[in-house]
DNA sequence: GGGATAGTGCCACTCAGTGGCATTCGACGT
DNA sequence: ACGTCGAATGCCACTGAGTGGCACTATCCC
């Protein structure tokens, strides 16, 4: 997950630099001023691009806002697909989760906190992360699945919604305590959180 | 959960007329002509009113598609604010669940079924509906976490999102079977998939 | 150099959603 | 019956997200 890769053609290069000016301009953007207050038009002056050239790029305003998501996912899923994840599915997906953790760059977590507590804020954005969340669990469904046919379909993706629900506990409590920690102590969460589901499946009121 | 009170003002009627009309049409329109193909001007021009009735009637397109979701999450969570859930939490929630499924309109679960077939289609439908379970999730949790001081945060949170999670399959499996059966048939499907839930968290890959 | 082409800018357009104000119509007292 | 009050509605103009189409520019490759 390395960038500058300075021997891409000079025409990806642009592109590349275009789509993280754009993410990091918008999310400097959203933060300051609030999220429905900074309107794309905005955006693309300030980055020079025509708004045009921004849908080219992102799907939707929210996209844009939630790059930082996005790069988890997709290097998630990326890692999943080659993986060979044996024992416990569970803790297998969890597994591979902080190994994608710690792969990432190191910019990103500065990116992803502060794109949690802007979704947090506004419900527009919480509802399209969870979307996000939503597509990987069914890619993640089916690249399991395709792998080891035997596995019973319902107790599969029981176990793909339990590690989302675990993930976005997880993320929550640090989020809640601004990131406190980088990622080790994000890392460390996960493994907390997932370590309290079998009690959350027993408590008593 | 009745509806007719005859002996409503003729106000409150019509309102609750025109609200019933909207998202039956709505329903029907999005699931004869496609979500994206029918424009809330055409809505509005056939039950004959204007656009800014129907946002003062529904806060977006998506909601008034996810109407039926509405209606249960909101039955529910009256129904969880009266009950006294005692024993294991996750066992009280679903048992809740279960109530308030049979205490819907007999015409509910036709409205619901179209409702998630249509949001399965459409990704923005999909979105706006997790984030109506968030919603509930975030009232469940002050809910219940206010009346029992002593239940730890995270735990409390966890079977929270381990109900939405299982629910979530229940009805996802209850889709696929276009409905077949009906509501008995769902909260069977809701009983079978909770009972899934610890074979889930063990089961090997 | 020179032709193919990926990527961009510009313009006009649709449609979701909002604010403001005039109008209608049921509620209610006399 | 009549008039008044206020909630709900209709109407109009507006913002902003997102799309289609086409001309244009800069990179790539030979």
């Amino acid at each position: 997950m390395s960038d500058d890769l300075r021997e891409l053609p000079l025409r990806q290069r642009k592109k590349l630099r275009t789509h993280r000016t754009l993410s990091e301009t918008a999310l400097r953007l959203f933060t300051e001023r609030g999220y429905d207050a900074t309107t794309l038009d905005e955006l693309c002056d300030i980055v020079e691009v025509s708004k045009r050239t921004f849908f080219r790029n992102f799907r939707s305003k929210e996209d844009v806002a939630l790059a930082a998501d996005s790069d988890l996912w997709s290097a998630y899923l990326a890692y999943v697909g080659t993986a060979t994840l044996d024992g416990p599915l569970l803790e297998a997906l969890r597994l591979a989760l902080n190994t994608t953790l710690g792969e990432m760059e190191p910019d990103w977590e500065r990116r992803f906190l502060a794109t949690r507590e802007l979704s947090e804020a506004v419900p527009a954005l919480q509802a399209h992360s969870l979307g996000y969340c939503q597509d990987t669990t069914k890619a993640m469904v089916e690249t399991v699945g395709g792998r080891a046919g035997d596995l019973d379909e319902v107790r599969l993706r029981l176990t793909v919604e339990i590690f989302v629900a675990a993930w976005r506990t997880a993320s929550l409590r640090w989020t809640s305590q601004r990131g406190r920690g980088g990622r080790a102590a994000l890392t460390r969460l996960v493994e907390e959180t997932f370590a309290e589901l079998p009690a959350a499946l027993t408590c008593r009121a």
